[in-house]
DNA sequence: CTCGCTTGCTCAATCGATGAAGCAGCATTG
DNA sequence: CAATGCTGCTTCATCGATTGAGCAAGCGAG
């Protein structure tokens, strides 16, 4: 009973006709209200069992161009490489799926030319609603959106214009550095100031782990050496180069750092392993950030985990609220306990 | 010269209007083939001006409802939680785009009714091609996309209907273990078989794979342990149960381990550290996949990285040439070196 | 002056699904 | 027996972009 693969994909008419009856039953019966429009059961399951046997597909082009709403939902994303993204896209996925919403995510790699392509082509794709996450510039995506008619939403980074999700970075930060303060003090038994490293330090999120770590520094009485402070971007190999230049101009390396990701932990990593210092003591580290296998690199790591699934039952709670004023939710992220 | 965010989007009608032009003249104006259609450069330049001066975004529900290909591609994939099937859709979006194609991707969690669902779901947004990577089963996908008359390529898992583009499996496998074999030959002076653990048996991968560790160990001269080779799946919990009952059962451990995949590895390590065996002396590994804080656990670790960028270029170049035989292409990966 | 050709457009059908409006046919009610 | 209401459909316009067909104006050639 199958088609060949050559003909033209089946459609509401082609139906219609091999029942004998109008599209617009076969439409009523395949979208489910045909009880709201008076489509007899008989009629319902004939057509049902029609296409079935036919392998008919409806056509979301030709629907979505039809209807006021398309139930597409978009997200744009930085980069797939890491464990905080990919379960926020996997996440993501899911509860659009579970709320009969189709949800498509293109990653930007943290261009923003890239980002207002993608921003664009998704609106192009009627999108109902668009979630710009990490985004450099996402006021520029809320006013596209805006000018669209489509709702945005931030996450991860926030913006000024639609509601964001976020970390709360600040609290994060502050109790990753105290714990990274009282690691180092056991440790060498006396107080000494860390090292901040990664990030870019005009984002919002940067700029709330450093205060965060400022503020531990001053709560434990310790002097932060502003020196010692390099938001030099995500990428390995900026956090390796700026490792490197570190090396170079002081005399003797922090005892422990803030690493503000994964994605900067690992070129500070190699940085520690290829460079031969820190081989008598590493470094005591901690990372806003959260990978499995990072855990298991050593028993001097700390990590704080963000909590991907309460920020996006946040995310969803605004779309479906409505909601659109500017306000910032900031979720508490999870201190990973060492081992 | 914002439109106000209520109103409806622009067409090409209202920019017709706009212009004291029709709507066909717009539409081949913005879609390039105003040359073919003879429309004026002056008319032409007016046009273009107008839709940027009012923010015109074309509907692709309507564009694609017309036209005869969509110029979307669509990917499903497993999971996107490690570095392997991450920089498989980050490749695949950028190749995708430098072909004007626009990327769907989703996300299926080793889902079998997930995968069709979700290929269902791409064919009604009407790709003109669905890549299905590591599908449990690839065939019935295939199948699906057939009756649409739609082309399918299988990624990392073969098929038997359809174009599949796969890592060489055997051969990596082949060299992993020598190499795991080797390093055991020289830290405990004495040949000794191999552990197998991850991945599932069934699928095309794992048995080539173990079909590599074999013959590895033939080469060598020494006997296959069969009671040594888990295919117990590919999820950590799953790995780290099976070295649970693995403890529980023999008296002495394997000394090296061939793990299939750094998901697999998640739970084999969680498991080592744990349990508190290999606490005098670290088991030498094998790791069928990369991710570089893996790399970094310690030097007694080889891994074997799936080469993606060949992968995918071998995949569009499927998709170009328009080959539908069912070949199995399969690419070298890479022996990453320790340290 | 007329024929033929080019230029620069417009018209109208079309893609497939949707849903408001309408229309038979039958049953019930006063 | 007319009026009313209900059931179970069908008809048709519509969403926005695309494209084959067609048409008017201008121009050069004969």
């Amino acid at each position: 009973m199958k088609r060949a693969s050559q003909t033209k994909r089946t459609t509401i008419y082609d139906l219609a006709e091999m029942a004998g009856t109008s599209a617009s039953a076969v439409s009523a019966v395949l979208n489910g209200n045909w009880k709201k429009r008076r489509i007899s059961a008989q009629l319902a399951e004939k057509i049902t069992r029609l296409a079935e046997e036919q392998g008919y597909a409806l056509n979301m082009q030709a629907s979505v161009l039809r209807r006021e709403r398309s139930k597409i939902v978009g997200m744009i994303v930085p980069k797939y490489d890491n464990r905080y993204f990919g379960s926020i896209v996997e996440q993501f996925e899911a509860m659009a799926r579970e709320r009969g919403l189709f949800p498509i995510v293109t990653c930007t790699r943290r261009d923003p030319a890239l980002e207002i392509e993608a921003a664009r082509a998704m609106l192009s794709y009627q999108v109902d609603c668009l979630i710009a996450t990490g985004a450099t510039d996402p006021d520029r995506i809320a006013e596209i959106c805006s000018a669209a008619g489509v709702r945005a939403v931030n996450l991860d980074l926030p913006g000024s214009r639609v509601p964001s999700v976020i970390s709360d970075n600040f609290s994060g930060a502050l109790e990753l550095t105290r714990r990274v303060l009282a690691n180092c003090e056991r440790e060498f038994g006396e107080k000494t100031p860390l090292l901040f490293v990664g990030g870019r330090g005009t984002d919002h999120n940067t700029s709330e782990r450093v205060r965060g770590f400022r503020t531990a520094h001053a709560e434990t009485g310790v002097a932060v050496d502003e020196t010692l402070v390099l938001t030099c971007g995500y990428a390995p190999e900026k956090a390796e180069s700026a490792m490197k230049s570190l090396a170079a101009r002081v005399e003797t390396l922090p005892r422990g750092m803030f690493v503000n990701s994964t994605i900067s932990l690992e070129g500070v990593m190699r940085w520690i392993r290829r460079s031969g210092h820190y081989t008598d003591q590493v470094p005591l580290l901690g990372c806003f950030d959260w990978d499995p296998f990072v855990a298991m690199l050593g028993d001097h790591i700390e990590m704080i985990r963000q909590d991907v699934p309460r920020m996006l039952d946040a995310v969803f709670e605004i779309i479906e609220s409505g909601a659109t004023d500017a306000k910032v939710i900031q979720i508490p992220p999870i201190v990973e306990k060492i081992g």
